[in-house]
DNA sequence: GTATCTGCAAAACATTTGCAATTCT
DNA sequence: AGAATTGCAAATGTTTTGCAGATAC
């Protein structure tokens, strides 16, 4: 599927801008923040605003096509991977690393008459780079 | 152990503002934001601020007496509970529960050469009773 | 031509910072 | 008195909102 099918079968219209920021977070795999997705269009995207990023990912988000991943608790990240996976943060480097996690395997503890539509994993510490140097 | 104890052990000296905001972290068991301690302390200590609670919390976790809990993207939540668990967020009545989980069961798709120091897991959906209504 | 999309400027809101006032020993 | 604690006011940084201009069908 291109990104056009891609957007028209979460029922978003496509436009240059939703294109853009939608094949941005597919291919980079990394998980930006607004200002991220802004700063890496704009020289593409000269006419860009940050309040168009913010309008595209609230319409992605609202029509399940992206996830939000919280890992800072003062900014919003962007992940186009829908599938569950945990987050590692490095705070030395800040790099964000995904790794493999089965999350519903942690559901046993919660009563079944809760109904659960989103799942975040987030660890923090050093990762392996950092800890050699 | 009591309070002043308690914080004498994490190595911070008991003040009166520190007691009161351990106590309401510990007693209510909520995970509540910097305001909402503010708010509830406020009758009791008419002279305290933020700022105040941002410097107790931000010492705390310091001192790893509490951690933060990221529940919204857009502010800090605190919680005594230093053992792993998980954390659910009603998205109907905004309602946190906590749940047991044993989240060291999840590091076996993470390099060993990664040094964990936290670990967050938080579910999003409908609680029982807002499931019902 | 009407609805939708985009983007500037201002607002909103949580948190941090600088510094002065207060408190404790 | 000296050091630590507290708190006011201002600054910072991210996200949201109001509205006007641009674009699409």
């Amino acid at each position: 599927m291109n990104t056009v099918e891609i957007l028209r079968s979460h029922d978003i219209k496509p436009t240059i801008v939703r294109m853009k920021v939608y094949e941005y977070l597919y291919s980079m795999k990394n998980h930006p923040t607004a200002d991220t997705i802004y700063k890496s269009l704009s020289p593409e995207i000269p006419t860009l605003s940050k309040t168009s990023v913010y309008n595209t990912t609230t319409l992605f988000l609202t029509k399940n096509l992206i996830r939000p991943v919280t890992i800072e608790e003062n900014e919003i990240r962007y992940d186009a991977d829908t599938t569950d996976h945990g987050h590692f943060k490095c705070t030395a480097c800040s790099e964000v690393y995904d790794f493999n996690a089965d999350l519903s395997k942690m559901e046993h503890n919660l009563s079944e008459d809760f109904q659960i539509n989103e799942r975040q994993l987030l660890f923090k510490g050093i990762c392996s780079y950092c800890k050699r140097s």
